[in-house]
DNA sequence: TCAATGAAATGTCCAGGGCAAAATATTCTG
DNA sequence: CAGAATATTTTGCCCTGGACATTTCATTGA
C-alpha cells in the first residue's frame, strides 16, 4: 500500500492552507482537483500538493491567489525570482557566493556547509555575516525550492547549520552586564515555527550591548506581558515571516500594543510583507536588521 | 478596547485543539461555552481557554475528553499529578531537586538557571545529565504549570536555557568520523514543533559514537525519505510529544516505513502515549532515552 | 478467565451559505 | 487630468448540522 495521496488533513499541515481555503479554493478557481477515495474523502496527488506549496509561497511573498492558482507550474516557478527585490549591493559590502552555496548543499557535506559558514563568519564578524550572507542566502534556498534545485530536506540542513554556527557564534558574545539597556524580549507570535530570524536578530542586538532574553517561538500575547513585567525588559522584539496569516499579525500586534505598558516599545521585523503595509501604531516596524543599530541609538538617546 | 475574548482560530492556535474540535465539543459536551461577539462568531474567554489547555495537556498524557471536560479545575489540576509515573530511582542515579528549579524559574534569574543547568552538566556528563536531570525537569516543569505555579514564559525560558546549554554540550563532543556507523538522521513529523527531545536524542546517540545529522522539527515524510538516501543514514531517529494527533503518528509511521528502504530502520521515541500502544511494524520504538545505548549496540552487532 | 459482540465515544469530513475586510476598479470632482 | 470617493470583486474564514470510520468500553457467552 503507498498513499500516493494525502488527506485534507495533511495537505492542511504541509502546505499551511487551511481546510476551508482548500475546499473553497476547488469550488472557486477549480484547483486543487482532488479524487476521492473510497469512503469519498478529498485525496490530493502529490502534484498538487508540490503546486499548492508552491502557491503558498508566492502568497507569502504578496501574490493573490486568484493570480496565480490558474498558472501552470513553470510559470509559478518564473514569478519567484522577479518577486525578490533586486538586490541592492551597498557598497563595500561583501558578494555572497549564491550560487556555490546551493551547490554545497546539493553535496549533502554538513561538514563543509558548516565549516564554509564558520570560516565567512570569521572573516566578516558576526555582524556583516548574519547581514550580507546569511540574510542573502536565506531568500537563495528559498528560491533555490521553489525552483526545484534544492529539496526541502537540504533546507533544513542549511537552516540547522546555520542555527548550530549562529549560537556558537551567540556563546562567544560576552553576555552584557545584567544592568545594561536595553533589556530586549524576543519571541514570536503563536503560529510562527520559525525561530531563524530571532537568532540573527539576537546577534544583531547583542552586538549592540542591549541585553537579550530569547523565549523561543510561539509565546501567547499575554504571556509577552507577563515575561516584560517580569523581565523589566524595555523592548519586545518580534519575527514574522509570510507563514503568518496578515489578519491574525494586526490584529494580534494591536492587542499586544494595549496590553503592554506604554513605555515598553514593540519592534517587528522579518519577511512578513503585512508589516510594512499595514503598519500598527506604536510599533516600530525595521526593514532589515542593519536597522536595529541606530533603532536602539535612538532608544538610548531618546531615554537616557 | 481590550479583547477579553479570543476568536476560534486563536483558540486553535494557543490549545492546538482544532476548530472542529472545539465546535463538536460544544455541542456534545456543552463546554465550552463561548459566548457570541457582535457578528455572531463564537468568542472564548480567557478561563475557558485555560482550562481548554489544560484538558488538551491530560488528553496528551492519555486521558478522555468526556472524563476531563466536565470536571472543574481543581480536580483537573489534581489529576494532573497522578498522571505522572511515581518516579522509580534506579540505585546511583542523582536525584533532582525539582523544588529548587521551579523556584529558580520563578526568580527570573536566567544566568543563574544557565549557570545551574551548566553546573549540573558538568558534575554528571551530558548522558547523566540529559537522562536523570533534564528528562524529570521536563515534566516537572510542565507539572508546575499544570497547577498554575509557573508561567508559559517561564517555560520557554527553561526550555531555552536547556536548549543552549545542549547544544553548547554537543559543540565539544567531537564529530565522529566521516565514515562512523551508524548514520543516524534526526527530525519530527511535520506538526510537531518541539525540537528539544531532538536534541537530547542526540546527545545520547553522539556520545555512543553515531555520526548525527539532526534536520530540526517538521520533516514531510517524503523528504525523510529522500534524506535518508542522501546521507546514507543507517537510522532514521524521531521524536513526538503528545502534541501530535495519535492517528496521524501511526498512519504516518506506516507509510514511512512503507516508502523507507527495509535496511533503513526506523527508531521512534517521546511522549506520545500512542508510540507503545499501537507500535507499528518494521518501527523500534524506545521507552527512554537510556534505551539508545542498548539498541546501538545491538545495531553494531546486526549489521557487523 | 478470556474472548467475542454490541454500544458508546470521538475526531474528522462534507456541503453550501454567508459575511467582513482588503484589494481593485470605476466614477466623480475640482 | 490628478486625486478622492465610491462601487465591485476577491478572499479567507465562520456557521450549521449531518454523517461516518475507528477506537474504546461494557456486556455477554464459552
Amino acid at each position: 500500500m503507498r498513499p500516493l495521496t494525502l488527506s485534507i488533513a495533511a495537505v492542511e499541515r504541509d502546505t499551511g492552507l487551511s481546510k476551508d481555503t482548500l475546499r473553497v479554493w476547488e469550488r472557486r478557481y477549480g484547483f486543487p482537483t482532488p479524487e476521492r477515495d473510497a469512503i469519498g474523502e478529498r485525496a490530493y496527488s502529490l502534484d498538487q500538493v508540490e503546486k499548492l506549496r508552491i502557491v503558498k509561497r508566492l502568497m507569502d511573498g504578496g501574490h493573490r491567489p486568484g493570480r496565480v492558482v490558474p498558472l501552470p507550474m513553470d510559470e509559478l516557478q518564473h514569478l519567484g525570482q522577479n518577486t525578490v527585490d533586486a538586490p541592492r549591493k551597498s557598497a563595500g559590502a561583501a558578494v555572497p557566493d549564491l550560487r556555490g552555496l546551493v551547490e554545497l548543499l546539493r553535496s549533502h557535506d554538513v561538514d563543509a556547509l558548516r565549516r564554509h559558514l564558520q570560516q565567512l563568519l570569521m572573516r566578516l564578524g558576526l555582524q556583516r555575516f548574519v547581514c550580507e550572507m546569511v540574510v542573502p542566502f536565506n531568500t537563495a534556498v528559498g528560491d533555490a525550492w521553489m525552483r526545484g534545485q534544492l529539496e526541502i530536506h537540504e533546507e533544513h540542513a542549511y537552516t540547522e547549520a546555520v542555527q548550530i554556527v549562529l549560537r556558537g557564534a551567540l556563546a562567544t558574545v560576552p553576555a552584557a552586564a545584567p544592568l545594561e539597556r536595553p533589556r530586549v524580549l524576543l519571541t514570536t507570535f503563536p503560529g510562527e515555527p520559525h525561530g531563524l530570524g530571532l537568532l540573527m536578530a539576537e546577534a544583531m542586538f547583542a552586538m549592540e550591548g542591549a541585553r537579550c532574553l530569547s523565549l523561543g517561538v510561539q509565546t501567547p500575547l499575554w504571556d509577552m506581558v507577563l515575561a516584560a513585567a517580569a523581565y523589566r525588559s524595555d523592548i519586545v522584539a518580534l519575527g514574522f515571516t509570510g507563514c503568518m496569516n496578515p489578519n491574525h499579525v494586526v490584529d494580534g500586534l494591536t492587542e499586544l500594543r494595549t496590553k503592554m505598558p506604554a513605555e515598553v516599545e514593540i519592534w517587528v521585523g522579518g519577511s512578513a510583507p503585512v508589516l510594512h503595509r499595514r503598519p500598527v501604531a506604536g510599533v516600530v516596524a525595521l526593514n532589515s536588521l542593519v536597522d536595529i543599530a541606530p533603532q536602539i541609538e535612538r532608544w538610548r538617546h531618546g531615554s537616557a
